[in-house]
DNA sequence: CATAATTCTGATAGCTACTGTCAAATGACA
DNA sequence: TGTCATTTGACAGTAGCTATCAGAATTATG
């Protein structure tokens, strides 16, 4: 039996207690003015201690653990669907789960993203991951190549639907389903050829 | 008469010689291997005049003066056309003009680019910038606000596909026209509604 | 329960990117 | 040639990040 343990609770706790802290001091004295000490002495640990939990400053913010789910939940699909509304539906269910805290955390973290440049920038690395994970999702359903010209830039494009979609919808005080809804406008629009 | 003048003359060569010796040294050592104490002194200055002209190391690599010309052949262009024609018709007109060499010095830096995370990151600043100023302008043409949820993923969307086209086309040995070929392919797949 | 093995933490030293300041050098111009 | 404006180099300092290592805390074992 693999009972979560006292190490890992602490672990997992102190992870939390990093996140918080960052994000509140970020918010109060803004993302250069704060150093990685500050953080550390704010949540007890030693700056040692942060490096091992985040490799880089920036991941303290950008960070998560969505890219298992997606994975889980588009396998867990059934083959016929088209590539678009599989990932429609995917991107859905993901933060149809969210509580009403979830959600406020992530408006906060996109916030601050869309914010600090170098926050951005960081993250960016993240969705050309997950970028590449669609891909091979995508290729591998429909019996492509992850590397063809047309799956990269479809992928590419969805995943630009999703970013305009959220980053719009942070800047709002919008509810789970305005966000849902802003990124069922963007891949209606996709779909439709982008007319303006 | 703005002739060029000494001054200016050695402050572009200074730049120009910057980044050579930053791209061999890349090239040759790796990105974070080489130090810009290297680099500044490869190109025979100190390092306070490196960040001068680069505030940051990624920029050696990363920056350009595309922007401008962007903004200036696209209001030169009749104002009838559809948004994603006329898009298309810019960025054509631009990197028609290319020397071989200056095609061949893009692809060394859009290869580093897509190859270092770091290059990479800070690009994406740039695309940003470029991504607002679309939207402005194509904003103004059809008498929208630049903040309209279309108009933004409008943009996105014809960001995201130029950066498939020149990525894929980076990875080759192809000529300016196959550039040109991978836009015309993506721009098309987009107006499509992205079938796959 | 005591001891051994494993994992986590904190302290230290060091490298490099980057900033700010100031005096010296260099080109522009009368 | 002499004066003014701009560019440059030197120096000092901050902060992000890496590597290393001894000691503390947790877990596994006899």
């Amino acid at each position: 039996m693999n009972r979560p343990g006292l190490r890992e609770r602490k672990k997992i706790e102190t992870l939390h207690r990093l996140q918080e802290e960052a994000l509140r001091l970020f918010d109060e004295q803004g993302y250069d003015e704060t150093t990685i000490e500050q953080i550390a002495a704010a949540a007890g640990v030693s700056p040692s201690t942060f490096y091992r939990y985040f490799p880089v400053k920036e991941d303290v913010v950008v960070q998560d653990e969505f890219d298992p789910l997606i994975v889980n939940v588009f396998e867990s699909q059934q083959e016929g669907t088209a590539p678009l509304e599989a990932l429609r539906a995917v991107l859905a269910a993901l933060f149809a789960e969210f509580t009403e805290e979830d959600i406020e955390r992530v408006r906060r973290r996109v916030r601050m993203i869309f914010a600090v440049p170098a926050l951005r920038a960081r993250q960016v690395g993240q969705s050309d991951a997950t970028e590449r994970l669609l891909a091979e999702m995508v290729a591998e359903r429909s019996g492509r190549s992850p590397d063809e010209l047309e799956v990269r830039h479809f992928t590419a494009l969805v995943v630009a639907s999703w970013t305009v979609a959220i980053s719009a919808w942070a800047e709002t005080e919008g509810s789970k389903d305005d966000l849902a809804a802003n990124l069922d406008k963007c891949l209606a629009h996709l779909e439709a050829g982008a007319p303006l």
